[in-house]
DNA sequence: ATGTTAACTTACCAATCGGTAAGTAGTCAA
DNA sequence: TTGACTACTTACCGATTGGTAAGTTAACAT
């Protein structure tokens, strides 16, 4: 019997993999429990739908990658959008479940049933891209767009390392892994100078 | 009663929408049926599986893929690549559905279990891409580094539309949208110039 | 010592899942 | 007219789904 929080961080810790993995649809309650070595109450006890459950997943996501973010800030925000950019997409090589359960809740998003969460992680990336351009102001929604750019090529990047792998072999992939890097650093770089 | 052309094609048409919308898991043969107003042996009559039905979908699809963009051919390749991208860009704002498909199916793939049928098609932009350049060649993972690169941005943003909307509203949506058609012709134009 | 709270488990539920078996009805060739 | 074929339907199956109800067990404050 573990502590209340301990106990809770622990399913969301395996329910992150297993939607990420499965998307919501795909993962049932047996599969978490089983996963997490308790029965299916044990989940039920502590949130009280399987909804309820991914909720608290996507919340626990968007901390994480919002700490992320601030973990990499630099002076100079041009050069910590390059860092966070880069090191988001080398991590997510390594371990892409973030990045797929970015992805799944996207395509399951009811628009307005579920609020999304990921919402202050975004509106921060658009304040640092801002501060990038020190005087040379653009519109708000340029920023967005840029950054949804840059955020969607590396999530889409990610998610079809496996499929790339099997149509064009590992090697490959990892070519468009450092292809990404290169990318990246390129992008920054010329939205600045801009 | 239909033919078997015609009752295959109107339940794979069904099934394309469910399955975009809800992903392969999220999706079963009995709302299939109803949406088809028929049974749901009437779905196993053709196609043995749930899985099968899905296979023949991304088929499908994947043919769909091909035509249209044959169908922007250009004796210019980097018009070709613009014209294409572009439209596809536009026609998939207007309906997701493919896009949404593919992406689905991306996070799907057990990477060895189902084949993918989309290849052919990312051949075919590869073989473009290459062309753009005249004698200049470059790598053909950096080829195919580039048009994943192109595709994954514009299958992203189009999949994020509607939380994007629900974020900021229809009309920040839209400029992105706008913003993704002025990224797709710089980065050709830039491809094609290096 | 005892009562309370909370972290569980076992037992169970109706609904739905993908899929099988056995028909039924319309079409078409001979 | 009949027989083969095929596009279906109704009836049904065991397995699994998310979720409820009612305990059981351990920690802890009084």
């Amino acid at each position: 019997m573990k502590s209340s929080r301990d106990a809770k961080s622990a399913y969301i810790a395996v329910a992150t993999r297993r939607f990420a993995m499965d998307g919501f649809h795909g993962t049932s309650l047996s599969h978490l429990a089983k996963d997490a070595g308790v029965s299916k109450q044990a989940l039920l006890h502590f949130f009280k739908t399987k909804e309820a459950l991914y909720a608290a997943t996507l919340t626990v996501l968007a901390d994480r990658m919002m700490q992320d973010l601030i973990a990499c800030r630099h002076a100079e925000p041009a050069q910590w959008l390059s860092d966070y950019f880069t090191t988001l997409c080398q991590n997510a090589y390594a371990d892409p479940t973030d990045m797929r359960l970015v992805v799944h809740a996207l395509l399951d998003s009811d628009q307005n049933a579920r609020k999304w969460p990921l919402k202050p992680y975004l509106d921060e990336l658009m304040r640092i891209t801002s501060e990038t351009l020190g005087g040379r102001a653009k519109e708000v929604s340029a920023h967005l767009a840029w950054v949804s750019q840059m955020i969607g090529m590396i999530q889409y990047h990610i998610i079809s390392v496996p499929t790339v792998s099997g149509m064009y072999g590992a090697d490959t992939a990892t070519v468009l892994q450092s292809e990404m890097v290169k990318r990246i650093e390129h992008a920054v770089h010329e939205f600045c100078s801009n």
